[in-house]
DNA sequence: GTACATCGATTACAACTGTAATATTTAAAA
DNA sequence: TTTTAAATATTACAGTTGTAATCGATGTAC
């Protein structure tokens, strides 16, 4: 599957977000936050169709869309090649960067723990 | 400055990892892992030079280049972005997804208990 | 000093992206 | 049943990106 773009995924995050969905549905779901074009959306959306990120099922008058491609794949494919490129595959700079601009809060810090303890009860 | 594309960012982890550099040399550089054309790299230079992202400076015969664009602040901006897109701005479910594929070493483990004890020093 | 080699600058060009407008199909209304 | 309205499909078009080739200037070898 070819990449997905960055206004691609914006309509990705609103189909994850609830789907099935009309691509009015979607198109109302975006415009809370981006001032896109109705016509511009249903591009995107027979875009996401094309690279088979997402389906949809022939309704009566209109279609239902849905994602073929899970949120926690993608997260998880994104991050993983984002850290090999600028991290040589290593998580823990990303973090030290968070931590030197002041942007871990004490909640990334228990899960970070949890985290940790369980991954020392798995590996030792 | 306007982004920096994926090509343009191999040039300029070449420049980071020895600068100056001449165009041949990070053209050499590249070389070493990737099959590009040295019109190619010379593309991507002057596109880099363009944004602004790397500089240069006239020696006799041929330029010296160097990165205007330093990699620890490229690499915060991105990750912040990065994060900021897939996961809401939390870094650890970023990490989370990261145990859950087994990807994380002893030596991250160790990392970040390092940096959770420094927040924790720093922060109470 | 003339031809050649080399370097950076300019130009090329197709695919992909962002951002829509127009065309076509089809269900609903009149 | 003809007209209209709404949905999807097709087309548009400029800017960006990947991937170079060509042009023009200038130093080098003969």
């Amino acid at each position: 599957m070819s990449e997905i773009t960055n206004t691609e995924f914006e309509v990705l995050e609103a189909l994850w977000a609830k789907h099935p969905a009309t691509a009015n549905s979607i198109i109302e779901q975006l415009n809370k936050h981006k001032p896109w074009h109705d016509k511009t959306v249903k591009t995107l959306i027979s875009r996401l169709v094309k690279k088979e990120a997402i389906g949809f099922e022939k309704q009566e008058r209109h279609y239902l869309y849905f994602p073929l491609l899970e949120r926690d794949a993608y997260t998880e494919v994104q991050s993983q090649s984002f850290i090999e490129r600028l991290f040589r595959g290593r998580v823990s700079p990303l973090v030290a960067g968070f931590a030197k601009k002041n942007n871990l809060k004490k909640e990334d810090i228990d899960e970070l723990k949890l985290l940790i303890t369980k991954w020392e009860q798995e590996n030792d």
